[in-house]
DNA sequence: AATTTAATTGTAATCATTACAATAATGAAA
DNA sequence: TTTCATTATTGTAATGATTACAATTAAATT
């Protein structure tokens, strides 16, 4: 498990430090848009010297690296995940939770777009996800 | 013109301070989504007593009465726009100057969002706007 | 081992935002 | 119109996220 993480910093000429890893590790095993603020208390229990601009200059490195994208939500603090196949966002509008979903498909108007170069589509859906939409109705 | 903004403030319950109504008109007469601080900017030239703050509940109490939106876009801090028909946006990566595009429709797999009540479906293109390809290609 | 380079840390600075108390303006009631 | 209550605005300080930057530590190379 560990062994390819490792690997695949490497194929990205990110040389793997220790700490490094463990960032990588948590973005994999906690698939929820972590802030950098959750990423240091959590690792902090590890890697008690952990120092939370050491944070920021990891994700700052993955994202330049591209094995980790800063998701985009209407938030304050910023949010990251690791590089997957591509999907869009569910923001719940109660709870706050960012759901992964399936790629959301759209639809270009291409003619009154003509000149602009698209690199990116991001789609983010906001609602009530289930769990909130039980509290209310039990409420 | 100033009259229609008066009213439309009324319409939604908001007392038409001068105040108040300057923010609006700034939105609208300003259509590039500024920030807190470009809105303070620009219009403490005109109200010289305006503080910042003022701005931040203006805003505040317009979001909440329905005539203005915090635009999704990744940024650090937040731009607004007055509620007009609804559209898309796309952001350069260059310049970071953000376009209303037409609406951009997209496709759900209701399939697979299965109990998620949607209220909003934010879209955001990245890319490069036409003026600065241009600038790439004559450098 | 000595030297260079890279990684991590800590502190202070900056910037956006909010909390909150103080003041000013407005409007309603006596 | 004076008084009172409400609303709007202001200013200051606090908070929180992020960055700048210098200092330290660790790793790699000669």
């Amino acid at each position: 498990m560990k062994k390819s993480h490792i690997e695949l910093l490497k194929e990205h000429g990110i040389s793997p430090s220790l700490t490094r890893i463990e960032v990588y590790n948590y973005l994999d095993y906690n698939r929820n848009h972590p802030s950098v603020d959750t990423i240091y208390k959590q690792l902090s229990k590890k890697l008690p010297t952990l120092s939370k601009t050491t944070v920021y200059n990891i994700l700052k490195l993955f994202i330049e690296k591209n094995i980790v994208k800063e998701v985009t939500i209407g938030s304050q603090e910023s949010r990251y995940e690791i590089l997957l196949e591509e999907h869009s966002h569910f923001k719940c509008e109660i709870c706050h939770k960012v759901y992964d979903i399936p790629l959301v498909n759209i639809e270009h108007k291409f003619s009154s777009l003509e000149g602009f170069q698209i690199n990116e589509e991001v789609v983010l859906l906001k609602g009530i996800c289930p769990s909130c939409q039980q509290k209310i109705l039990t409420k």
